[in-house]
Parts: C-alpha cells; structure tokens; sequence
RNA sequence: GGCCCCGUGGUCAAGCGGUUAAGACAUCGCCCUUUCACGGCGGAGACAUGGGUUCGAUUCCCGUCGGGGUCACCA
C-alpha cells in the first residue's frame, strides 16, 4: 500500500490533474493584463464592500484589458439562500460593473473557465485533493468534531496554540495501511493538508496594497476537503484561482493573516501563485470605536439603500473611487466631463488601513453629479426613482413632463450649477412649490425675515403686482422694478447703500424680494426668482399673493 | 491571549530624513449686480506617546498606548 493506492481507494472516480490542466490553459491575453474576480457567496445580498471590491477589480482589468470573472461560492449549503446570485449579479450590473465571464443568473454562466460556481465544480477539487494524497501531501482524517473539540479545549486550558498540527495531528501519524483499514472498515474521513510548515520560521510576502508583511509559517493541517465531499475556503481558492489563471487575487483584508497557508497550498499543488491584493473595509464609527459597516446595523452597507434614497450610482462610484484613491479627486476637478472609465486606478496608491464612511461627503458628491446632469436627465432619474419610491410626484411629473423640465432646467445647465439635490428624494421638496396641486399642501408656514408687519406685508405684495410686475419684462428690467419697489417703501434700493448708512434705512431691496419669495413659494430659499416667477406666470403669482396676504389674515 | 496589520486636523487623505506639514468634505468669517445656494477669498484645526539612531525626525528602529484583523469540516 502506498499514496497511490490509498488515493485510489478514496477518489476512484477523480480524473487525473492533466485533463484539467489542459482544459483551462493559460490565458492569452496581452502582457501586463490582469485577471481578476469578485468571489461572492450567493447570500443574494451585496454589501457596499463587495461592490467596493467588484468596482476595484473591474477598473483593474479593464485598465489592462484583462479579465473580470465572477465565481459563486457556495461551499458552505448551510449558507445557501434561494435565488442568491442574481441579486449580486444585478447589483453589480447596474453600477456598471459587469464581470466578463462567470455566472450570469442563478444557473446560466459564460466563459470557458467554468464552472463558476463551487458546488458544481466538486470534482475538481477531488481530483486535486486525490494528486495531493498520491503526493503524500494530504491524509484522510478520522478524527469526530467531538475529539476535535477536545483536543482544543486541552490546548485552551495549556494556553498552547490551538490547532490541528505537530503532535496534535493525530492522523497524520498513522500508517498508509492504517488509513486504508479505516476506510475500507467504513469510518468516516475528510482530507487534511499536510502542511510542511513550522511555525518557528518566517515567510515574507509581498502584498501590493498592505507591501512587505512577515508572518510565521503556516504549519496547520487545514482540512481541504469537507465531510460534504466539498472543499473549504482555501482550497477551493488555490485551486479556482489558479484554473482560472487569475493573475490577482483582490480580496478584504481579513484574508491577509491566511497568506501563509494560501502560498503553502500553491507551492504543495505546483501552482504559480497569484499576486494578492488585501483591501481595509469601510468602516463606520460606533462609540468611538471603529467597525465594519454591518449589513445588520447600518442600512448604508445595503447596496439597496442607496436606491431606495435616490443616491445616483454614479455618485456612490465616484465616493468610492475617492476612498480607493485620493489622487481621484484631483482627477475629477481637472477633468470633470471625464467618464470614471478613464481615471487610472493604481493599486499600490489604495490606503492601508479602513476609511470610515462618510455620508456627509458622499452627498457632497452626490450634488456636484447630479449639478452637472441636463433638466432632461435630472427628469428621467427622478421620474425612475418616484415610479418606485413616490407615486404621487411620479404621476405629477409624467403629467407635466414639459413643465416639469422647465422647472428642473433652472439654474442649470450653465458653468455653475446650482448644487443643491443631493438625492432624488429631495427633489419633490425642491421643486414642489412650482405645482398646484402640491402647493395647496404644502405645510410649511410662511416665515418673513426682517419685514413682517402685516400691513406692510399686503402693500409690497399688492403694489408689485399690480404696479410693477410685467411678465414680459426681462430680468434686468425685472430686477430694476423691484429696486423701485423697494425705493417706493423707503428701503435702500442697494444692499451697499444699505451697509453704508446703518440705521437710514429699515430694510434694503433683498429684504424685499425676500417678501416676494417668501409669499410665493413658502421659502427663503429658492432658485432665481425671475425664472420661477417666468414659469408660473402672473395668475400663480397673484394667487399665490392673495393666499399669502390671506393666511396673514388668520 | 498568540500572531499580523494600522495610527497625520472632526472625516478622507498627500508626504518617503531638512516642507510655512498639501488638498477635499465638514466648520467659522468676509466678499459676490436680492436671499439661500453656487462661486471667490480667508481663518481655526493634525504628525498617539516615550525612548533611541541622526547635525536634523511626521518620515528609520524599539517600547507603550490606541484601533483593526485572524486563530472553524464559514467564507
């Protein structure tokens, strides 16, 4: 009895590594290419991280006209949730970060490195998992969970390291002929790697984003194959990545600490390793202590969330890629109609430890992208988001298309847009004033700033439109009317004039026109008057007066 | 606890032995053919800490402290 046989006798059926060696050759792609890949568990569920990732290595293979896969896995059935992939598939897809190859919905793939998904690729890892037996490199394990919760619970109480290795591997000690007896006698086995490591000595490793990091060996026998017959994380991992020739293995850096057994694998395998590249977590700040955004606790780790606000994909995108690379931000303002595709993201320059999430900023973001969308497309987004999200301003807004565009196009479209949608959400309460119908229920309160004497109220309003409002006046002509207006009240018709003389004059013209704004739109805070009063036209406005004039009246 | 990674303003971050220690968001003030916003200008605000090494440390080394990760038949 040797390797061979015993190998034999645990894997009859595997075929020989050969067959998949040739089957999935090196890729040809052009020198430098990258191949890379999101390697989700099918949890139909994609955290802001995951999309983090995915956009990472797409750039990265786009960038170098490599390859970005997606490979389901689903090792762990206890994990498995109906329907998991699409959800990722779509997420991902609908930020524009389509893979090139792997699975496209929950059972179709393309590609020609597949499967890509885990579970059907269980014989693979058989046939790897019988070549490391024949090689001596692997052993069938018979220990219970029972005795190896002992075993631990002996470690614990020594305060030794706890693990399966060194004398505490009590199967890697048996014989060949004792193994085979044990699995022809019907015992039940997994497969462990036999680690050839030692703890007492170092490796190095290069990691592109973290750089040179030094651990101790890995000298634990992992088990690779499970009582499933499926393989862990890390085996499967070897040898995926390795058939799939990715080139670099993109990953959260909660991998990092397993580097040591991953290159283990690989040189026990006779793989060529790929390049590793750890990423820090987004983080989110509890108590003063850091965590990672938790899909359980922060409804921002939802991918969905950012739909559900009205936050634009290419908003969330851009925040990322600032996270991703500070230099992004230069990018941008040196080239703001650039497409994202064309910012290079360097790896190497990616931060190394976790940047918090910064909602504050991303709003940020959020404005000066959707400042730089036409009327049209502001239309389109929000009328997409109101369809889901708010019936009743979706109805409005499809009712009233070419107002609607009129309103949307104020102040836009020029070299300095107004910033002040930050989500779709917001849009109703920007523009609602502009419709009657939402007007009518509209809760604000009427809040005058310096001129709030009633009578006084009633007589600007009063003799502005029916003195000096002309509808087809045009803005300078407009504005200068409202000077006078404010000159005919005894206000300083200049703001200046106003400073100037403390104390000459009660208030000055932008007290005025404060009234005016004020009485027609409920806020002190709109886009330029002129163009709102253009839209509406002189009845609004002199219902919007009266009822004004009115509810003072109360 | 062992091992590993990290530590520049409130946040994201440049920086790689000699800098007035960039920039962005947030914040404050001023300015800007009406307010708000936008924009412009300006202010406040940081190298966790203690030791080394060095003519000189934010930059290099060690300790301390703080934060994070990892130690599964989960990924």
């Amino acid at each position: 009895m040797n390797y061979k046989d015993l190998a034999d006798l645990m894997f009859p059926d595997a075929k020989d590594i050969s067959y998949y060696e040739e089957k999935y050759p090196e890729r040809n792609l052009k020198e430098g290419a990258i191949v890379t890949r999101i390697a989700p568990s099918p949890t139909g569920f994609i955290h802001i991280g995951g999309l983090y990732q995915g956009l990472i290595a797409k750039k990265l293979a786009n960038q170098t006209e490599g390859v970005f896969f997606i490979r389901i896995e689903d090792t762990d059935q206890k994990r498995e949730v109906e329907n998991g992939v699409i959800g990722i598939i779509n997420a991902l897809t609908d930020f524009g970060f389509e893979p090139d190859e792997g699975m496209i919905s929950e059972t179709e793939e393309k590609g020609k490195y597949g499967p890509y998904k885990q579970s059907i690729r269980k014989e693979i890892y058989q046939a790897y998992a019988k070549y490391l037996i024949s090689q001596g490199k692997a052993y069938p394990c018979f220990c219970l969970p029972e005795e190896i919760e002992e075993i631990r619970a002996k470690q614990e109480s020594a305060k030794i390291r706890p693990g399966y290795y060194g004398v505490w591997a009590k199967c890697r000690k048996l014989t060949v002929e004792e193994m085979a007896e044990k699995i022809k006698a019907g015992e039940k086995w997994i497969v462990r790697f036999k680690s050839p490591g030692r703890e007492d000595r170092k490796i190095k490793h290069k990691d592109i984003i973290k750089g040179n990091v030094e651990f101790p060996e890995n000298d634990q026998d992992i088990v690779i194959i499970k009582a499933d017959g499926l393989p862990t994380y890390h085996f499967a991992h070897a040898v995926d990545d390795h058939l799939m020739r990715t080139t670099h293995v993109i990953r959260g850096d909660e991998w990092l600490s397993s580097v040591p057994l991953h290159l283990q694998l690989f040189q026990e395998l006779g793989f060529k390793p790929p390049k590793y590249a750890h990423i820090a977590p987004i983080m989110k700040n509890e108590d003063g202590n850091k965590r990672k955004l938790s899909k359980r606790k922060d409804p921002e780790a939802a991918v969905s969330y950012y739909e559900e606000e009205g936050i634009p994909k290419e908003a969330v995108t851009e925040y990322l890629l600032n996270i991703a690379n500070s230099t992004f931000e230069n990018w941008r303002r040196a080239n703001p109609d650039k497409k994202i595709q064309e910012f290079e993201l360097q790896l190497n320059k990616m931060s190394v430890s976790g940047a918090l999430f910064d909602m504050v900023k991303l709003l940020d973001v959020s404005k000066i992208v959707i400042s730089k969308m036409t009327a049209e497309e502001v239309y389109e987004n929000t009328l997409k988001w109101a369809k889901k999200h708010n019936k009743e301003l979706a109805n409005l807004l499809e009712k009233n298309k070419e107002y609607s565009l009129k309103v949307l196009g104020i102040e836009r479209g020029n070299k300095k847009p107004r910033k002040d949608i930050g989500k779709w959400s917001e849009v109703e309460d920007n523009i609602s004033y502009m419709y009657e119908e939402l007007f009518e229920k509209d809760k604000n309160e009427y809040q005058y700033q310096v001129i709030k004497n009633k009578e006084t109220i009633s007589k600007i309003l009063n003799t502005y439109i029916s003195k000096y409002y002309n509808e087809n006046d045009d803005k300078q002509t407009w504005f200068d009317k409202i000077k006078e207006l404010a000159g005919e009240m005894g206000y300083a018709k200049e703001v200046k004039e106003f400073k100037e003389n403390p104390g000459k004059y009660e208030a000055h013209v932008g007290d005025a026109s404060t009234v005016l704004r004020v009485a027609l739109t409920k806020r002190t805070n709109t886009p330029d008057m002129y163009e709102i009063m253009q839209i509406l036209g002189k009845d609004t406005i002199e219902n919007r007066f009266r009822k004004a004039i009115s509810e003072m009246e109360k």
